[in-house]
DNA sequence: TGTACATCAGTGAACGCGCGTTCACTGATGTAC
DNA sequence: TGTACATCAGTGAACGCGCGTTCACTGATGTAC
């Protein structure tokens, strides 16, 4: 069991993963072929067949790596829920340049729109997630995932959420995370409306509108902006 | 081609609708099963035989009513879709009573949760919605037929938002159209926390929160009506 | 009102395709020496 | 390094169930007189 390498001077990390490598990367193509063909499908349209097919693979292939379509539309949701929240992550960084120059006296519609533009609105990406919902609300074990999933998004919107503020001269009131959760439903709800409409350039400055709003109900300025922690509040 | 009833004493119209009547019944059952098992197993995974057994028909009598289920499926949203709104308006109507003894010192935040109690958070609906969302989106037809939905939520809540906001003493900034949006984004969004979550008490609270802010946000006092009761006639 | 007739909504058997699932196999990948 | 061997990931044929769809029929519903 136990692998000596010997003399060999490959590390042994390396020869161990060299044995999923294939695995890997058909599960990976499965996966992806699976986003696809359920977004122009729906899940309970779409076939083993389909799936295989799109990723270039025949069924049993799909049989050696998963147990079910259920289990594979839940780890294809779960895969892309989380490189969605890289995404997010990662542009919320590199428009940290652009918050970094903007001053206290911008505009808070001008600093929302800069943050607001990390979180993408992606239909192909929403058929999906409105679906597994649907899906979840029929699995506990599902609605769990879909639970924690729900406060991962929270715990990853928070921190830039919170740095952009304080750019903006602002602080929160009250609890953050209720800020926080407030911010999500607009997210989900605006969505909907953007991706119906023809004309989505309106329905997205009345989706900025909506955030600006929001964002300045739940915050104040914050006087002692060179000492945050001057004034507490319970 | 002209029906003459001579001396018979039954009105016409109740002869001509006997003869669709049991094709009314039949398909009005078979929608009521689509709407169960499309909430129960999801759309793409019922079948025509789940849905006639439940309706305690046979298959044959699908195919005589339907062309597909996929039209079954729009025809069922649609009716259920304009039910919810009667629902609204009727729960709104009665609602009114409790309304009318607000005087516009009460809180804004009573009178938000007046309204809001009668939009349902029917997670049955929330299912087939959902799924239909996704569907539509696929479907150019079906997106535009959406597209009215929506446009016809906002004029059913409409009225009932300013006739609540005139008792409460304030009138809306702006454009009334963008306030309506606006809720319904807040309803659609907040739902999906208020369904996923165990703990559904805070969610609601918390939706109650949003709700009053951005009725806040989007309104200011009407100084003009000071006295609730003298505007007797509309 | 009652009877004889016409219509057609819903029945249920039949057909066959498509899909899920299995499994003996093969050839790609990694191992031992 | 090269060769012989072992493993097992993915193949593809095979099976059969379930489902969509059709259609000759029957009996419920409405019509004519």
């Amino acid at each position: 069991m136990s692998t000596s390498p010997a003399r060999s001077g490959e590390p042994v990390a390396d020869t161990v993963t060299r044995v999923t490598k294939r695995r890997v990367r058909t599960r990976q193509r499965l996966l992806d072929a699976a986003g696809e063909v359920f977004a122009e499908n729906g899940f309970g349209r779409s076939t083993v067949e389909q799936i295989c097919e799109r990723g270039g693979y025949t069924r049993g292939a799909f049989y050696s790596n998963f147990a079910s379509l259920d289990e594979l539309f839940f780890a294809m949701w779960e895969q892309r829920s989380n490189s969605m929240l890289d995404r997010i992550r990662c542009t919320a960084d590199s428009s940290a340049l652009a918050l970094a120059q903007l001053t206290p006296d911008d505009k808070l519609r001008t600093g929302t729109a800069l943050v607001l533009d990390a979180v993408p609105i992606d239909d192909q990406w929403y058929r999906i997630n409105s679906e597994f919902i649907a899906h979840a609300l029929r699995n506990p074990p599902l609605q769990q995932a879909l639970a924690e999933r729900e406060e991962a998004i929270l715990h990853t919107i928070m921190p830039i959420l919170e740095k952009a503020l304080s750019r903006l001269g602002r602080r929160i009131v009250g609890d953050p995370l209720v800020l926080g959760r407030a911010l999500v439903a607009l997210h989900d709800g605006t969505t909907i409306q953007c991706l119906i409409e023809e004309d989505d350039v309106s329905a997205r400055e009345l989706r900025l509108d909506l955030f600006t709003h929001v964002v300045a109900a739940y915050t104040e300025p914050d006087t002692a902006h060179t000492h945050p922690k001057n004034e507490e509040s319970s």
